[in-house]
RNA sequence: GGAAGUUUAGCUCAGUUGGGAGAGCAUCUGCCUUACAAGCAGGAGGUCACAGGUUCGAGCCCUGUAACUUCCACCA
């Protein structure tokens, strides 16, 4: 093993050699339980980021772990196509070639699509390789790859036939950048400081006027109404008449409906039923007309007279000004509200009203209630159970189409001669009723989410009854974020309810959000995002996904700094440098099974408390709780194997070589086996130079409890030693001896001399002290004392020369005492404590009040001495 | 407008069913002890956001308040 810890020589062939031996690889195999996760599947066209790193890898660490605990632990990995995200990026690449989609064509578009997939689709499963995930490559699937294309065939031929697909014409999301419709999930609102303007529209045949206001005077061309509540007792005789639309003075009714909030503005709205939701609810209610006065493109149209052809903003400005002239601006007030942007290209969502493919939800929503309800797909937070209950009981209708040329287009066929609708799992030649061979297909395409709502059953098989999905579905674990509960976690349990008739998965973990150290989320925008390549680059893989779980909840939001960073490279360090030692220390020993030697005292400790260890990061690691799992691991390796255990074998290994370097490596051994799953390189590297080491520590078993390996007992009476050397440490360090000074010790045993006898060596190393002997007497002039639970030490004055140092310390230690008698003695003078308090804990204050008057007793003695 | 989460040491965070406040970093003291100074040993540092309540006993349970964060809905 190389000296010095350097994860850049050894990662990238460790994991080129679980390649090679395909241990990766899940296959059908009934003597095995099966583990299965499907991974989220990442846009094709990212690159990784900090969200992927620690997203993926809580995946990596639950199926490494389920691997060596001996289930057939399937990860299957896959891209998305991410239709509007890559179209976006295409369409960019060819106007930056000065073409246009619409010139090309959609073939010629297509090729292009084609082309960036082939040209992106490794990139991030590459990176994914470099952080060492244990996918099983050989399935790694795509949501546009032949397999995927039949399942969303197969599903939307099934829903349409049943009926849960229908086409409709009503108001949606209009992205005029990206030119489709987008679903309601997929508007992001904003703060937005506008205004309020202020107008008036005469009354007709009157010289009167209502006043009512809009943050959107553009839409004022569309409007067929005005509306105000019919309870409002200012506007009841109005209701009926007509008000003249300024600017265009064509006359429209004055409506009353309940929608009108009469405690804003004036109680009176616009209706335009063509550019706004609600009002496109109120036009349907009341029989309207649906002007449309902006285009597809965000520009005004043809209805919109002599404002055709502006963009919608710049209309807006000349409308005002043209509002203002004719005396119809009453005022412009600053208003904030929260203004819909697309969530993919950020531009300002426009309702339009245009027809578009839907999925009826109310039937496919019950039983998607029901599962979760019963917990049979279960969250393993229950606070995000509720954020799905709560959208999936209010779900509407899910717009499916969208106007893209990437993605899996709508296979929907309509014969041009006689307008037959068709809708097969393969593309009709001619029509079904008048035989004509004359048909279109529908133009769009479905949005991503159909295919991705598909992903952990087509990704095994389906719509093939597959062995795979046979035996592995359903799946364990979903593993996803908070904000796509109800964009994908939702849609892919009714969906496999729907076509499989089965879960999709058992329990729902979502995890938090990966921020910079500055508590914000990691942004481009704001500069302080973390690039995880170059983290690896410079600390190894292990450490940056040691620095991503270590000590944090994975539910919660956390923080990465590169301090962080450096911390977790300091601990990993330390394992490699723990190995080196205990390799070189087994040099020439011989290394046994333990069950085949007779353990020291302190082989005992360590090994008790490596099987309570085990049992607690098993038990972590169930509860999914894996930041915890890690910092305990960390905790353990450093304090406990480290500067305890090992320290001690430095003794040890002299007296009882055989069960020191046994215990030495079935420890160690031991650590590297539940830190694999977290730090799977440097395990591997360590684990091969380990005598009895098997092919590789990520196929060995991963540690269980064992009752053969408690020892409670010893281990018990092994922490009072321990806490001697504390009391021992602590008083050198009070009464100011320096560390390098050597001091004698004498002991009194107060039980178990034979125990005390045996490890006087350990109190001695451990104690920096020159001598140890054992003593039978209860006093010693001119010593100091410690004492504790398994003996009394005194020490020389020769050696620790302040006399009115070691008085003061005395002091204080009695106070201490005394504070602790009187802590004990309020318990117990309290009658409700001692009448209802378990009588364990009452007892063990009763016994505390003794063991602190024995102490204190010792100190007053030697103090008295001192005095002299 | 509705809902959820957070608030514990200077910083980042743990605290399982209520039973004497924890870790790491930073800081202070002493050590280059033959795996590791990216280290070792030992300290100091907290009215557990605030106000009530339940209990023999509350960081933990209940009620309310405040601040921050997020999600849902979206009012012209």
């Amino acid at each position: 093993m190389e000296k010095k810890y350097n994860p850049l020589v050894f990662e990238e062939q460790i994991y080129q050699n679980w390649l090679d031996k395909n241990y990766f690889y899940a296959k059908v195999n009934k003597k095995k339980t099966p583990f299965t996760i499907i991974m989220p599947p990442p846009n094709i066209t990212s690159k990784l980021h900090m969200g992927h790193a620690f997203q993926q890898t809580i995946q990596d660490i639950i199926i490494r772990r389920k691997r060596m605990q001996g289930f057939e632990a399937l990860w299957l990995p896959g891209t998305d196509h991410a239709a509007i995200a890559t179209e976006a990026k295409v369409v960019e690449k060819l106007r930056k070639e000065g073409l246009n989609k619409e010139d090309i064509g959609r073939e010629e578009f297509g090729k292009h699509i084609q082309a960036w997939y082939t040209l992106y689709k490794d990139t991030i499963m590459n990176q994914f390789k470099r952080m060492g995930y244990s996918c099983d490559w050989s399935k790694v699937a795509f949501t546009m790859d032949e397999q995927n294309c039949r399942a969303v065939r197969e599903v939307f031929v099934r829903l349409y036939k049943k009926g849960y697909i229908y086409r409709g014409k009503r108001i949606v999301n209009w992205c005029p950048t990206c030119k489709t419709s987008i679903s309601d999930i997929e508007v992001e609102f904003e703060p937005n400081h506008g205004h309020l303007w202020h107008l008036r529209y005469q009354i007709e045949g009157t010289n009167d006027f209502i006043e009512l206001a809009t943050t959107r005077p553009e839409t004022l061309l569309g409007d067929t109404a005005v509306a105000v509540n019919p309870k409002d007792k200012r506007y009841k005789k109005l209701v009926g008449k007509n008000v003249i639309l300024p600017l265009v003075n064509r006359p429209i009714p004055i409506i009353a409906d309940h929608y009108v909030d009469m405690e804003f503005g004036t109680g009176v709205v616009k209706i335009t039923p063509a550019h706004d939701p609600n009002d496109f609810e109120v036009g349907t209610r009341h029989g309207l007309e649906k002007i449309v006065v902006i285009g597809l493109d965000g520009k005004m149209n043809e209805n919109a007279g002599k404002y055709a052809g502006m963009d919608r903003y710049e209309a807006r400005k000349v409308m005002v000004e043209d509002l203002q002239k004719s005396g119809n601006l009453v005022k412009i007030e600053d208003y904030d509200n929260n203004v819909g942007h697309c969530s993919r290209c950020h531009s300002v969502i426009e309702p339009m009203i245009s027809p578009q493919w839907y999925v009826k939800m109310s039937e496919l929503a019950k039983p998607a209630i029901k599962v979760v309800e019963e917990d049979k797909v279960h969250f393993v937070e229950e606070r995000y159970k509720k954020i799905y209950l709560h959208w999936m009981k209010n779900v509407q209708d899910w717009c499916i189409s969208r106007q893209l040329w990437s993605g899996h287009r709508i296979p929907v066929f309509t014969c041009d001669e006689c307008g037959h609708e068709m809708c097969e799992l393969t593309d009709p030649v001619k029509c079904a009723k008048c035989g004509s061979t004359h048909l279109s297909q529908d133009p769009d395409t479905l949005d991503t989410w159909f295919s991705s709502a598909l992903w952990p059953f087509s990704t095994l098989g389906f719509p093939d009854k597959t062995p795979e999905l046979e035996y592995f579905y359903p799946t364990d674990v979903m593993v996803t974020a908070q904000d796509i509960i109800q964009l994908w976690v939702a849609r892919m349990i009714f969906s496999s309810l729907e076509y499989v008739g089965e879960i999709p998965f058992r329990e729902v973990l979502i995890n938090g959000i990966v921020k910079a150290d500055d508590g914000r989320k990691m942004s481009k925008s704001l500069g302080n995002g973390v690039d995880p390549i170059e983290i690896i680059n410079k600390y190894g893989v292990d450490t940056l996904r040691f620095s991503l779980f270590n000590g944090i909840s994975i539910d919660m939001d956390s923080r990465f700094s590169e301090k962080k960073v450096e911390l977790n490279r300091n601990f990993i360090n330390k394992v490699w440098n723990a190995s080196l030692f205990v390799l070189h220390a087994i040099e020439g020993k011989k290394v046994k099974k333990l069950s085949d030697v007779n353990l020291s005292d302190a082989d005992k400790w360590i090994v008790n408390e490596i099987n309570e260890l085990t049992k607690s990061v098993n038990h972590k690691f169930d509860k999914y709780d894996i930041g915890m799992a890690a910092s305990e691991l960390y905790d353990f390796f450093w304090t406990k194997f480290c500067d305890w255990y090992i320290e001690i074998s430095k003794v040890n290994m002299e007296l009882y070589p055989e069960s020191t370097a046994s215990t030495l490596v079935f420890v160690l051994t031991t650590l590297l086996k539940l830190l694999h799953p977290f730090i799977p390189f440097v395990t591997e590297q360590i684990y091969q130079e380990l005598p009895m080491h098997e092919e590789t520590i990520m196929l060995s078993a991963f540690p269980e409890y064992s009752k053969e390996l408690s020892h409670k007992v010893d281990a018990k009476r092994f922490d009072e030693l321990r806490s001697l050397v504390r009391l021992v440490r602590n008083m050198r360090a009070e009464s100011g001896v320096a560390d390098n000074k050597k001091i004698n010790l004498f002991v009194l045993p107060l039980k178990d001399k034979a125990f005390v006898k045996r490890e006087l060596a350990i109190l001695q190393k451990l104690c920096t002290a020159s001598s140890v002997s054992l003593v039978e007497v209860e006093e010693m002039p001119n010593s100091k004392v410690v004492v504790g639970t398994l003996a009394k030490v005194f020490v020389p004055m020769d050696d620790i020369i302040n006399v009115a140092e070691e008085i003061e310390r005395l002091v204080h230690e009695i106070a201490k005492c005394d504070a602790e008698i009187a802590r004990a003695n309020g318990k117990l003078n309290n009658a409700g404590f001692v009448a209802k308090a378990p009588a364990n804990l009452v007892e063990e204050e009763r016994e505390k009040v003794i063991k602190y008057q024995a102490l204190k007793q010792e100190f007053e003695t030697t103090l008295k001495g001192l005095k002299k």
